[in-house]
DNA sequence: TTTGAAATTGGAAGCGTTTTCAAAAAAATT
DNA sequence: AATTTTTTTGAAAACGCTTCCAATTTCAAA
């Protein structure tokens, strides 16, 4: 019933609270050895755990950092999550929501409540500007990953998407490939058309056009019910925008005869887990997940320490994969 | 640098505080419209939000729920938690850990600290005496997703494995095979002991033991390690405990130019998003993974509502999905 | 012994809320 | 106009903790 508190222990220990609370702390230097020992074994006796809520209200801080990804059910966002939370200090403590646009806003405010000190956006943020207004005016510095955002306004990391696009499009160019499709999501996100741009850009440097540029639900589903689309656009290879949906679309291919990579070369993006298991397995543009995610955690952590220094970028490099999806082009 | 609080809405509005929390919190009934309205306004100039931490201590709860799984890079369990998370009532909180067994108990401690009215276990407690105890003394009420545990523990929801394996092993039986390998985790999990039950007696009712059994890394590499063995063996099919494995044997076969399911039939466990996009797709066991997230959270907040029922024990029905790894044998 | 310094300890305020209970104001009844 | 009733409001305590600062004790030096 009755839940023990630091009274208990002091009161247990015939000390005041204040040394409980200091020796529990690691500030009781002061203390001599005696009243340590007996502070110490009151508390085991009791089974005494501090109460995270009283100590935040006092201290008046949390060191509490609010993660939101569009849904834990992304290959990708589950991996980013993993690796901050495997390297989260000690003292900070990370809660992760997986939020769609819809409520988002609402998301904010509950973590708000809860009492975040830093935020980290692993999604579109739709109304930036009043999410950022209402983050500001409380002074919760937040940052967005793989998103165009104003450089002055939050830090960001970033993956070099425009070189992911472009390097998916030299590789297809160099198979021989000139008739190639670009399937992208429904709703692009600032990293996907970075993504497009950079692939069409090289594309056209090279004077060639899509063949196609065909439109897809974000998920495997999605690619897959766009197969027959990619088929009758009489292309040789495809750019899928991520991996999600390249796995659709191989599943689909298989399922209408088109063999991979002998009638169509397919590289996705992300080298998602899966990528290298997929038969044939798919080459695809890998971005170092963990270190996004630890780099992410890191960054916010110090903007915590040091809240006036400048905002900052990080940049990470991607690289293309090649596995069996791709292959030159056959002439006939 | 002034977080705004409570009082800084009562002044503004020229009311008391007691009138500011009552009416926000919608008890503001006796107030009238003109103070109802004053506090309104002055709650949105200010930009006021509540902190939590100072209700919580006041109120003595958090409707906080923590939720502990082996790892956020498990489809299933992204999965379950997307779904718990897409379902929780408004005003309860849900705190998703990813631990593994070496930091479980820092994990339960951390989220003791930060006030869990309740807990959700989907993984296996190691210790699980002086969890029990530790979680009992401060009534703070658990529940363990398919594992075995005492029924008067605490509640859980468990899925019929033992069916699942059964109907695995049937399956494999009817379409000819005698030949069967079995492909389990090195560690085994209370669940999957009874996945490899079902699986072993409905076997050993038709008189065949298995040729071979195979321990692997769980995960798909894991899968794809073992693949050497598998062919060794000798076997015409296998069933793997779960569909991570299973998607990393069905890629090594392939590598081996085993046909898949001509020369080897494979079934795994889960049915998680992935199954039915390999090549060939995979035939597999489906547990409903969102109602038993649904239903896990549901028990747990039933719990905390009625403390003194006695525990209950939800359990799910699981079904074999057939696609294209498994065959007739075919006879030479 | 006395004194002063050093070592050790504890009292109390306050963090932002909720809630009880009494007080004040308004309305209704004599 | 006085009284009672009803409606509306606010003061203050408490939740569990940290921390400032003053109080007490111990000990060495005079």
């Amino acid at each position: 019933m009755h839940k023990i508190s630091i009274k208990d222990v002091a009161k247990k220990a015939n000390v005041s609270i204040t040394a409980v609370s200091q020796i529990l702390n690691n500030k009781g230097e002061r203390f001599s050895e005696e009243t340590i020992k007996k502070v110490l074994q009151a508390r085991d006796e009791l089974g005494y755990v501090p109460n995270s809520a009283a100590r935040n209200l006092k201290v008046r801080h949390s060191r509490l950092i609010g993660i939101i990804v569009p849904s834990f059910r992304m290959p990708f966002f589950a991996d980013i999550i993993q690796s901050m939370q495997d390297n989260a200090p000690e003292d900070v403590n990370l809660v992760f929501i997986g939020s769609t646009a819809d409520n988002l806003q609402s998301s904010i405010y509950s973590l708000v409540e809860r009492g975040v000190q830093a935020l980290i956006f692993g999604r579109p943020i739709p109304n930036r500007d009043v999410v950022n207004a209402f983050l500001k005016k409380r002074h919760i510095p937040y940052l967005v990953l793989d998103q165009n955002a104003d450089i002055n306004a939050q830090d960001m990391v970033q993956t070099n998407e425009f070189t992911g696009g472009s390097l998916a499009a030299s590789h297809l160019l160099s198979l021989g490939h000139r008739d190639i499709a670009l399937i992208l999501p429904n709703e692009l996100t600032d990293n996907m058309r970075q993504r497009r741009a950079g692939f069409l850009d090289t594309l056209s440097a090279a004077n060639v056009t899509p063949v196609s540029v065909i439109s897809s639900a974000l998920s495997k589903h999605g690619g897959l019910a766009v197969v027959h689309q990619l088929i009758q656009s009489q292309a040789t290879a495809a750019f899928v925008l991520n991996d999600e949906m390249a796995i659709g679309v191989l599943r689909g291919l298989t399922w209408q005869n088109v063999k991979v990579p002998e009638n169509m070369s397919i590289v996705g993006y992300d080298d998602t887990d899966y990528a290298e298991f997929m038969v044939p397995s798919l080459t695809t543009i890998a971005q170092p997940v963990a270190e996004i995610g630890q780099s992410a955690l890191n960054m916010i952590l110090q903007r915590l320490a040091h809240p006036n220094l400048p905002y900052q970028t990080a940049f990470f490099d991607v690289k293309l994969v090649i596995r069996e999806s791709t292959a030159k082009l056959l002439l006939d």
